[in-house]
DNA sequence: TGTTTTCATGAAATCGATTTCAGGGCAAGG
DNA sequence: CCTTGCCCTGAAATCGATTTCATGAAAACA
């Protein structure tokens, strides 16, 4: 392996002023400085970053936690997060937690032990940071709170936002509004769900059918299940308000079953279908800030990272409730954000 | 920082034993090993990894090289290999290549010097591994060989399930199938383009049309581009052969604006199309094993990371050919894998 | 019982970069 | 011409765990 002793040989200097050098913190001759360039090039020296970071007790790893990578949505978060995170010199560990608290602290040990630069978290429920807190590694959540915690995070506005697409299928003329959320405790779900019932209630005047609000685990599969629970009922409901992707496939398909697609039965997916092709006219799809989350929380994590010590603090990004439009234009918004 | 010299000190023993307790490398009596993981567990001790790596030059992390983690093919393969890698012990650290050479030399530059201890790549044209070789950091190519290189190696069957995708168009009576496919020296796009032509050889025992085997980015949008040209031909095809799952949706989406979808104008999509829908009748998705691509790959790579010194091996791995079932069916394949 | 082997253990060297400290060279100021 | 001070520079200490080597004790063998 080729050293700074190595390459301090070749430059006829000390170790100490190949060091300096490469790590910029102190003034070295333009003269040496060349030379000691020259023999790393020679030598294709590659500093270790070990050595490096047992001296200064520091890494340029920043931990991203998600539940799930092959969710779209976590995808381009995440892609989002590697963009900043490659500019600012620093490299992105993937961690599936699976939405399992346990996996979770796991790899939270993992991250405190390496010790990672900072971690950027979409907690599960039950999530636990005293561990990186205590070892004052920076934590940054993303798209949900950790419960409990005061730690700087970035979510959707996802309560006003379901709101609003609720009242979209209204204003289309549907009456009978059923919502299909994601499992109790999961930010997101409970959210999404509120602003479901918020719309309801404001256009009935009542709190809604509590039939009509039913919860699955956040897949097809599940989601399936309860959107059938849902047609089955003697009185189904006339439009489907989706919390998530998965689950907006989910109505789709069943829907697609029973030859009820939109317009028929109404349909709102609260974040983006990727390379749908062919959606079905009436389908609302609204578009999750994936990207942004990503980019934000990355931010906001390089400036803990940097030592900022204010308080923490809490970012809602907007979501972009589609009009409902024709299939193809909407189409073309899912495609172009691949949410 | 808690160290193992504090731990020693309260149990009473050299920080020898205490690493050698934590290591697990030698024996220790019963009794100090005790006494040990009590001060350690009194003390909080979490071992510093830098600190252990410098010194065993070793660490447990793999970087996973992919072109983009967007591609839901590649954020499968992904998946899959983080799950191999933390049964393992190894934490995956994630790089974009975005297919350019440069960048993933970059990477290659970062993984060295961290150092990984191994690489997962899928190789851009024109891929550089000897930085990775000279400081023998293994090396598992996925998805397409490194060209020049003698590495560990795993692929999908590609030119001959491309052959038989294209005869299953003929045999649904198609008679004049057009290939789109990768840009040129992308293995992948060259192999897939190879069966198309093979196939085409056989049935008309004439090369192809040169006009009909056309190449693109492997996006979206250049895809369109692509597809659009191949239907303004004056004589266009009446089925295509798509190298890819994004190339796919092109093809579907620019037939789906001329209203010459299947069965008007066959598909073929080389690769699934993750959450799709409601496939019209009449496309053929093949269903790439990104998922054993990814386990295998890893397991290999595990077994270099272990010490295996034997030459080079290459796997080659099949791919389904789905038949051409009705839209729901295939939908179903389609999301089971989520490719 | 005497000899050899095995085994557990601690002292100290080691991994490779960073950083402190002290000294030498040089310019400015008296 | 002699200080004072600044800037570069190299020697050596340092980060925290692992590992080699030497040692002494215990076990195995004759």
């Amino acid at each position: 392996m080729v050293t700074i002793y190595d390459v301090a040989k070749r430059a006829g200097v000390s170790p100490a002023t190949v060091s300096r050098v490469f790590s910029g913190h102190a003034n070295v001759a333009q003269a040496r400085a060349d030379a000691v360039h020259e023999a790393a090039r020679e030598l294709d020296f590659v500093p270790n970053r070990n050595a490096r970071r047992l001296r200064t007790n520091s890494s340029e790893i920043i931990a991203m936690m998600v539940p799930d990578i092959e969710n779209p949505f976590f995808t381009l978060m995440t892609r989002a997060v590697e963009d900043v995170a490659r500019e600012a010199g620093f490299s992105v560990m993937l961690c599936n937690t699976n939405e399992d608290p346990v996996r979770e602290h796991e790899y939270m040990r993992v991250a405190v032990s390496e010790p990672v630069a900072g971690v950027i978290l979409v907690p599960s429920p039950g999530t636990n940071l005293d561990l990186a807190l205590e070892r004052s590694v920076p934590v940054v959540c993303a798209d949900r709170h950790a419960l409990g915690y005061e730690v700087d995070t970035v979510v959707a506005d996802n309560k006003d936002s379901s709101a609003s697409a609720t009242r979209l299928l209204y204003d289309a003329g549907y009456e009978r509004i059923a919502c299909v959320t994601g499992p109790d405790g999961v930010e997101t779900a409970d959210m999404r769900m509120a602003g479901w019932a918020l719309a309801v209630q404001e256009h009935t005047g009542a709190p809604p059918d509590p039939c009509l609000g039913i919860r699955a685990a956040y897949t097809v599969e599940d989601g399936e299940r309860a959107v059938r629970l849902l047609m089955d009922l003697p009185q189904p409901p006339d439009a489907i308000f989706a919390a998530n992707n998965r689950l907006g496939a989910a109505a789709l398909r069943v829907l697609n079953e029973r030859g009820l697609l939109p317009p028929t039965v109404g349909v709102v997916s609260f974040g983006g279908l990727p390379l749908i092709l062919l959606a079905p006219l009436g389908v609302l799809i609204t578009h999750l800030p994936a990207r942004e989350l990503g980019h934000q929380a990355a931010r906001m994590l390089l400036e803990r990272i940097n030592g900022l010590a204010a308080p923490a603090r809490s970012v809602t990004l907007p979501v972009v409730v589609g009009g409902e439009g024709s299939g193809i234009d909407m189409i073309y918004k899912a495609q172009g954000s691949a949410e």
